[in-house]
DNA sequence: TATAATGGTCAGGGATACTGACCATATTGG
DNA sequence: CCAATATGGTCAGTATCCCTGACCATTATA
């Protein structure tokens, strides 16, 4: 099986871990949802950053803002730096269920570090970080 | 930045390279089209199989065979042993293609290990397929 | 100040993937 | 041996994702 294929596999099954969770915690989110708010700054984001973040145009992370907006996750202001633009910002109901995702993220973590050892752990974060230069385009 | 999105975006990267190469060799493929057909049999598959692999339902399976068979890439022939089923398989053109996408994936994991270097590489590899053992339903 | 660039939205469409209902053939328990 | 159940697939309908193209408002630039 080809590198690419085994990193499909296992991020694949997190993301289904997260989701779970999620579901579980009465948040109706979804995988492309998640992947949009995983990128919104503290002080807030504009959509255009988002959607080069997430790669996908900005009239689908526009979507996707709209889905989460509509669950009270997150809210737009406007940005005062520029009149065209508007900040993307997490509501506080949006802040608890970021946390709470990355809660499941970290737990996940630590299960494949108990199963791979701390060595081969490190060794994995090492190489995708590394591979990462070559294979992300905003970096 | 977390294991699985890290993982994530060489993955991405690969799929994309990928599918560039595939449609400039003429051939009108997706990604979702792709996964499965890197999961069919040389002997053939069932539906139900490919579908299992590739961690989807059979009517999304076969929905993507079709498009595949509209390709000229496979074709469905009565299976033998089971009067209900049908083995789905390659086409001549299918295999070329298949091999054709081998050869691109091959390209760019040759440009992966250059960049990470032998050791990494081979350490890469092996913590993926150790994780894949906790990670993979369907291993 | 006219022109171009940037931040976004609206409209429309194709692909992906799901659920539910259903049919035909195989398998199994009585 | 046959009724009940399981399995392999299809059909229909729908939600989501993500795209292209067209467009508007504001900002930056020549």
């Amino acid at each position: 099986m080809d590198l690419a294929t085994l990193m499909y596999v296992s991020y694949r099954a997190m993301d289904e871990r997260v989701l779970t969770a999620m579901r579980a915690a009465g948040y109706d989110i979804t995988a492309a949802q998640s992947r949009i708010a995983q990128r919104i700054d503290d002080e807030g984001s504009r959509l255009t950053d988002l959607a080069e973040r997430a790669q996908v145009t900005k009239q689908t992370a526009s979507q996707l803002v709209v889905a989460l907006e509509r669950q009270g996750l997150v809210e737009r202001v406007p940005d005062p730096a520029d009149g065209r633009a508007r900040l993307i910002r997490f509501t506080e109901r949006g802040r608890a269920a970021a946390q709470e995702a990355m809660q499941v993220v970290i737990g996940v973590e630590q299960e494949w570090a108990e199963h791979l050892g701390p060595r081969m752990t490190a060794q994995l974060r090492a190489a995708l970080a590394r591979l990462r230069e070559v294979t992300d385009p905003y970096a």
